[in-house]
DNA sequence: CGTGTAGTATTACACGTGTCGTAGGCCGCC
DNA sequence: GGCGGCCTACGACACGTGTAATACTACACG
């Protein structure tokens, strides 16, 4: 419940992130092998970022024989949310439908998109009331 | 109008661009004055964040007298946008939809909200059929 | 046993940012 | 005309990040 101090995450944390939440604990190498297709990243880079990573809290280690097993700490629902609030919070002082009035005029608006927002917002509607 | 340079804007870069937004252009000592109730900061290192800026091209300066006055070259608008944009393809792959779910989860969803994004969608929707 | 090797630990460097201290230049006042 | 201030210019330092080379260590094999 208590928010574990706002994460703000770089485009390259996230990526590793990504790695261990979609495959659970993995040893270093296996991470920089995941990753390796998008980036062009040095092993010892990416062992590197996991160990900054483990300081600041969001992914751990256990030892299995002589190689480390990490996995991430936060969930990806709680990464997500604590961004999505900073930037909400920075940008619009919370101010929820403004920042959607940007949204829509800032990004191209997908096909179907306006109906699954609808849809959303029924729901929630719903949800309130109910 | 494409913008290829996505400015990313921390925190206080934000705060000195919101006083040249809010009042145009302005000598140090006034951005530094405006900034000082919320933080506390030396009028030096508000000359000195001005001058970064500038060389990041979001402000530009002109001399008066021994001073320089500074203003913003980006709108907020545009600074906005363009880091919404950021979040939305980082986080989301530049899927809205997902995007406002997250938003109506993650965040005390205010009274009347809900609302106001139903008269935005239709206007939107509107928008796109005319 | 000794050693190659897979893995981790240590160290390094460039950049951007937050934060200033100090140096230098010029304008107006005495 | 010299001097005190007000500004700007320049230089500094700590920290986080991206990036990686190099050093160390211990197990596995010959």
């Amino acid at each position: 419940m208590a928010r574990p101090d706002t994460p703000q995450l770089t485009e390259l944390q996230l990526a590793i992130l990504r790695v261990l939440w979609q495959r659970g604990e993995l040893p270093v190498t296996q991470v920089h092998a995941a990753l390796v297709p998008e980036r062009e990243l040095a092993p010892t880079t990416v062992a590197t970022l996991l160990k900054r990573l483990e300081r600041r809290g969001v992914v751990s280690h256990r030892k299995l024989g002589r190689q480390f097993l990490y996995s991430a700490t936060i969930s990806e629902e709680q990464a997500t949310h604590s961004m999505l609030n900073e930037v909400a919070e920075r940008l619009f002082d919370g101010d929820l439908p403004a920042m959607l009035a940007q949204l829509l005029t800032a990004r191209d608006v997908r096909p179907g998109d306006l109906e699954r927002i609808r849809a959303l917002l029924e729901e929630k509607q719903r949800e309130l009331e109910g």
